[in-house]
DNA sequence: CGAGGACTAAATGAGGCGCC
DNA sequence: GGCGCCTCATTTAGTCCTCG
């Protein structure tokens, strides 16, 4: 699925995304859309013979996509249907995915569920709520990491934030050594906190860190509190690297102490 | 603050080729 | 016809910086 970025997300979750996929139809679901146009021969092959995957299709036609390059159209065509929750990912082969009808892999009663949150608020409160719970603190400033919640831009993040707290699903807090600067986390968390810092000497032992892990996607708040500059460089032209294609952090007890690639 | 632009390499599988 | 080997095309996944 889709929130924040890719990522997997059980399916109990379905109905509350309801407003992603209608989102996603506005945008890519017009009729005339070429990926659209070719849709029903998708679902045909799909229906008749199960679950398929980009290289399965052999026209060549190319559209303009993401990552500022062209790509097939029946790759295209799989991804929109996808991302407006006709197609999902049956399994996959390798990274390649592998799609089938979105009624042979999801039980009638979750596909048919209406939206739990009723109102534009509702949904707010929720998407706001659950990435606060993504990032276990979360600075209330604009960044990446608030991408993809529906109709929020920083104004509204913030009163939604000050709503959370009112309802007393939040909590405003502060780090020491980080001055002028409130944070967020959920009441909830507030325990597990509580019963780290009684611990006394926690086992200390290393752990490599995924580039996208949740503890990384405020990579700011990584530079503050850990003073650990951190870059993904998979992106970076290779002379621009520093330290390699796919560096890791890697923690031992509750530091930052190096990086491999 | 937010829009827009620039950017990568590993893994997989299809297809061509020579050879038996 | 089929195997082994090679090459080539395709697919996958967001970050970060600049500018108005």
């Amino acid at each position: 699925g889709f929130d924040k970025m890719a990522s997997i997300h059980i399916t109990a979750d379905w109905p509350y995304f309801t407003r992603r996929r209608a989102y996603m139809r506005e945008q890519h679901g017009d009729p005339s859309n070429p990926p659209m146009e070719i849709s029903p021969a998708i679902f045909q092959v799909i229906r008749e013979h199960g679950p398929r995957s980009s290289i399965d299709f052999k026209r060549k036609d190319m559209v303009d996509w993401s990552w500022g390059k062209p790509t097939r159209l029946a790759r295209a065509s799989l991804e929109i249907l996808n991302a407006m929750g006709e197609l999902l990912i049956h399994h996959r082969v390798g990274t390649r995915r592998v799609f089938d009808l979105t009624e042979r892999l999801l039980p009638t009663e979750l596909i048919s569920a209406l939206d739990p949150n009723e109102t534009e608020k509702d949904y707010q409160n929720w998407h706001v709520f659950r990435r606060v719970g993504g990032l276990g603190l979360a600075s209330p400033n604009a960044s990446e990491y608030w991408g993809a919640i529906l109709g929020v831009n920083t104004e509204i993040r913030r009163a939604t934030l000050k709503r959370l707290v009112d309802s007393g699903d939040l909590m405003a807090v502060a780090v020491d050594g980080v001055p002028r600067q409130t944070f967020f986390i959920r009441m909830a968390d507030l325990p597990v906190i509580e019963a780290v810092q009684k611990k006394r000497s926690p086992r200390a032992r290393a752990v490599f860190i995924a580039p996208l892990d949740n503890l990384l996607w405020d990579r700011n708040l990584v530079r503050r509190i850990f003073n650990f500059d951190y870059v993904w460089e998979i992106y970076k032209p290779e002379v621009e690297r520093k330290y390699g294609y796919y560096v890791l952090p890697v923690i031992y007890g509750d530091r930052f102490v190096a990086r491999v690639d």
